[in-house]
RNA sequence: GCCGAUGUGGCGGAAUCGGCAGACGCCACGGACUUAAAAUCCGUUGGGAAGAAAUUCCCGUACCGGUUCAAGUCCGGUCAUCGGCACCA
């Protein structure tokens, strides 16, 4: 048989289609196997080569689950609103709801032309009111649970999308998606209180399949610090409390540092003597962005309090105040208890202000260098703590703190709290009004979904306001509870928000009454095998996480965890080894790939490309390979004959489906191609095959290149759809063959390899091996120190 | 600086529990077919040396050292690259 792609794929997507072949149904009595990808931003660039390598593998995943026996859930959707959208609209005068049905359009053709078992009928799309009515349900439960706030506060502004980032947005202090510069706002900002979620974020992991990497990344994201809290009496009378991982060095605290923006130095304004340079001060950090404060990090810079003191609470020593920016605001209690002696940051500022540097950690050098290590030190210089390893030092200061009223144990997280608005149009109305007389007042539930208003022009506004404020129509409303004239809020959502929770409603998405049926809920998730891009670790997954666990808390959803089991794939890479783009002009177009190549040697080679989870350069003759692979599979049907399974190829069959088997559970997908090719390869020698040693292989292949194998199928004279056949099984004990090919080695170097029975004692392989001429030669005038064997694999015989 | 990962031919990459390093594919080279090219098929292909040849020998998994009959794999150290975080007290 010829290969003739362009043919083959067309006919059977239709097919897939007109029957329905993976439509799949709630049916409660099978078991179950949610598999899911990372639905797709429908841009109008339409796919990237880089989008089918996750979604072929995963696909792969789900039509052998599926051959397996499984009811699998393997859902597509459409994450739609966005920037790019709502810029390319602006610029170009159509709606954004336009371009974004048209884009998902182009983006469905190309998906179907991949030939993916997706369940089209569960289609959802987060631009859908149907679908954001019940992200606007989910903001209002976490309104009511306390979860959801608003916020006056100094928030991340990206001066070119003129809206505002979530701290996760901020990469690098630019904007994680334009790369343009962040600065600083005053904004009135809602806010999800994610970090109530932080430790149970964290201890939520260990019972979970997720790559290492992903884990750990979570938990540095959060940053769990045990600690604790330390009040300090001033001269001024207040107290300021300041946090500190290490309480065992209170002794060395030699002087105290607050943030620029402490609430404390207002009220002290009268008493600090040189008022007017910590003023200044504090105007330039305020006037310095992220990155440039990151930027200064080698060169400290501060200003003293002068007029007050702190006193140090365990030893009554007064202490100079500083403010500088290298303490921040927003963590801890935006204070600190400087030590030099012992902490790296303090150590550099006391050198530039000249400050007493006291040891109380014997084993260093403080006059040289901070030090550091808290594993083997001894305290010194600390009164009742002298003696003491650190660790027992820091328990016995803690009770001390704590029996004196001076401070407690504190647990801190670097993860802030979620900023949710966004100051442009094409994202989900925060459905709340804001009354006058009865302050912020949430929409009525059978009111949803706040709907966006039609108009003319989106673009966002120099003020910072959203394009909505504008909408007088719109934000005119009545409040839900006085009916006094109201206002309706005008931000946006983020992009994050539909996505938080896009893999509850594919288990029942056209429900009118719930986000979900809790039967449905409860029958698919948690989703068995999610996978997707590590960039998403700190944003997606982690909000998504912090979604699934507020629903179970609020009893919607069963499970506590969303997914069991998550992996990433690495990128697709130019042909130069560089990221793919417009401006290096080395992009690869799927369409071209399909087109030259057909889909299944498209699905083959981003699969054969290399290790699943690294990226991988994109080589156009590599391709070739796998397209020569398919047409000698093809070609298999010219000398197919007879039936049942011979001797010659029973074993090798059996190895082969343990290998495909195994690889494919493993995500090593590139060793399973490479298993098929070599018995191919092993076939063409044999020159013979029977049918059912051709079906065997075939449905091997056939998650990889579904379209030919279901073609080779037919052409067998079979009615069915492969796709839904049973996938092979195989006898362990007809994996292995019965004489084994094993090395012979004299003093670790190979001599021979022998051919034995595999069952074959040590004493047998060992005289066997004895006989073979070049062992002989390199035994003779030797003595024989240690013989080993080790079955199947090696005989060494090590001599003198 | 901290955390995580990775280092194997000309290239992408294989190698279960320590057991024949380089599977599979690409590239390259030689040959067949062809008027020719493409496609296809057959063969060679880690490096080096000797030989007319069959063949033989040496070196080789970033580097240095160790354990072992045996190390890409385990242990100690060094270097390099990539990713993430980064004044979080």
């Amino acid at each position: 048989m010829k290969y003739e792609f362009s043919n083959i794929d067309k006919k059977w997507q239709d097919a897939w289609d007109a029957n329905s072949t993976f439509k799949v149904e709630n049916d409660y009595s099978k078991p179950k196997y949610y598999t899911l990808i990372e639905f797709p931003y429908p841009s109008g660039q339409g796919l990237h080569i880089g989008h089918p390598r996750p979604y072929t593998a995963m696909d792969i995943v789900s039509r052998k689950k599926r051959m397996e026996g499984y009811n699998v859930l393997f859902p597509m959707g459409w994450d739609a609103f966005g920037l790019p959208t709502e810029n390319y609209a602006i610029k170009n005068h159509i709606h954004p709801s336009i371009v974004t049905e048209n884009n998902i359009k182009h983006f469905k053709e190309q998906l179907k032309s991949i030939g993916y078992s997706f369940d089209w009928s569960r289609e959802i799309n987060t631009t859908d009111p149907d679908y954001f009515k019940w992200t606007q349900w989910i903001f209002l439960q976490l309104y009511k649970k306390g979860l959801a706030y608003k916020k006056e506060m100094n928030v991340n502004f990206c001066t070119s999308c003129k809206c505002v980032l979530a701290n996760e947005e901020v990469v690098n202090g630019v904007c994680e998606r334009c790369g343009s510069e962040v600065i600083h706002k005053v904004k009135s900002q809602w806010m999800l209180k994610i970090t109530e979620y932080a430790q149970r974020l964290i201890d939520d992991l260990e019972d979970l399949d997720f790559l290492e990497r992903i884990k750990t990344q979570e938990i540095n994201w959060i940053g769990r610090s045990e600690g604790a809290e330390v009040n300090f009496n001033t001269s001024a009378g207040d107290e300021v409390t300041v946090y500190t991982t290490r309480p065992d060095t209170l002794f060395g605290a030699t002087y105290m540092v607050m943030s620029p923006e402490h609430s404390l130095i207002e009220k002290w304004k009268e008493q600090i003597q040189n008022i007017d340079e910590v003023t200044k001060y504090q105007v330039e950090a305020s006037k310095k962005s992220d990155f440039e404060r990151t930027e200064l990090v080698k060169d400290k810079t501060g200003v003293c309090l002068d007029g007050i003191r702190a006193i140090n609470p365990v030893n009554g020593k007064e202490i100079p105040i500083f403010i500088s920016d290298y303490v921040l605001a927003t963590y801890g209690t935006g204070a600190i208890m400087a030590v030099p002696a012992h902490d790296e940051r303090d150590w550099d500022f006391a050198k530039v202000f000249s400050l007493p540097i006291v040891e109380v950690v014997a084993g260093g050098n403080v006059q040289e260098a901070a030090y550091t290590d808290v594993a083997t030190g001894i305290m010194c210089n600390s009164d009742f703590l002298n003696g003491l390893e650190v660790s027992e030092a820091k328990k016995t200061i803690i009770s001390w703190l704590e029996t004196n009223g001076k401070g407690h144990s504190k647990v801190n997280y670097k993860l802030r709290d979620w900023v949710f608005s966004r100051q442009r149009y094409w994202g989900e109305p925060v459905p709340m009004v804001w009354c006058d007389n009865c302050g912020w007042v949430p929409v009525p539930e059978e009111e949803l979904p706040v709907r966006l208003p039609e108009v003319e022009h989106y673009e966002p506004t120099d003020t910072g306001e959203s394009p909505l404020s504008k909408i007088h129509d719109w934000v005119n409303t009545t409040c839900p509870k006085c009916k006094a004239p109201a206002k309706r809020e005008t931000d946006t959502m983020p992009q994050w928000a539909g996505s938080s929770w896009y893999f509850l409603r594919y288990c029942d998405p056209n429900n009118k009454n719930e986000l979900a049926s809790r039967e449905a809920l409860d029958y698919w998730m948690p989703v068995d095998w999610y996978n997707g891009g590590m960039e998403h670790v700190t944003l997606h997954l982690l909000y998504s996480r912090f979604w699934a666990k507020f629903l179970y808390d609020i009893d919607i959803l069963g499970c506590k965890e969303p997914y069991k089991k998550r992996t990433a794939h690495g990128m697709i890479l130019g042909e130069n080894g560089e990221k793919m783009s417009k401006s290096r002009g080395n992009v690869i177009n799927p369409d071209d790939v399909i087109a030259e190549f057909g889909a299944d040697t498209l699905r083959l080679y981003e699969m054969f490309i290399g290790d699943f989870e690294k990226a991988a350069p994109w080589n156009p003759s590599s391709i070739r390979g796998c397209k020569r692979f398919l047409d000698r599979t093809a070609g298999l049907l010219d000398f197919v004959n007879g039936n049942g399974i011979t001797s010659k190829l029973e074993a090798p069959l059996h190895k082969l489906i343990k290998k495909v088997t195994e690889d494919i559970d493993t995500m090593k997908f590139n060793t399973a191609i490479a298993a098929m090719m070599s018995f191919l390869n092993d076939v063409y020698d044999n020159g013979s095959i029977t049918i059912d040693e051709l079906v065997i292989f075939i449905k091997l292949l056939n998650p990889f290149a579904p379209h030919l194998t279901e073609e080779m199928w037919q052409i067998l004279g079979n009615n069915s759809f492969l796709s839904v056949e049973a996938w092979p099984k195989y006898d362990e004990s007809k994996t292995v063959e019965n004489t084994v090919e094993i090395a012979v080695q004299v003093n670790g170097k190979l001599r021979a390899t022998i051919r034995i029975s595999k069952d074959a004692s040590k004493e047998e392989a060992i005289s066997i091996a004895k006989n073979e001429s070049k062992v002989i030669e390199s035994l003779t005038e030797k003595t024989i120190v240690k013989e080993i064997y080790v079955p199947g694999k090696i005989v060494n015989i090590v001599v003198k």
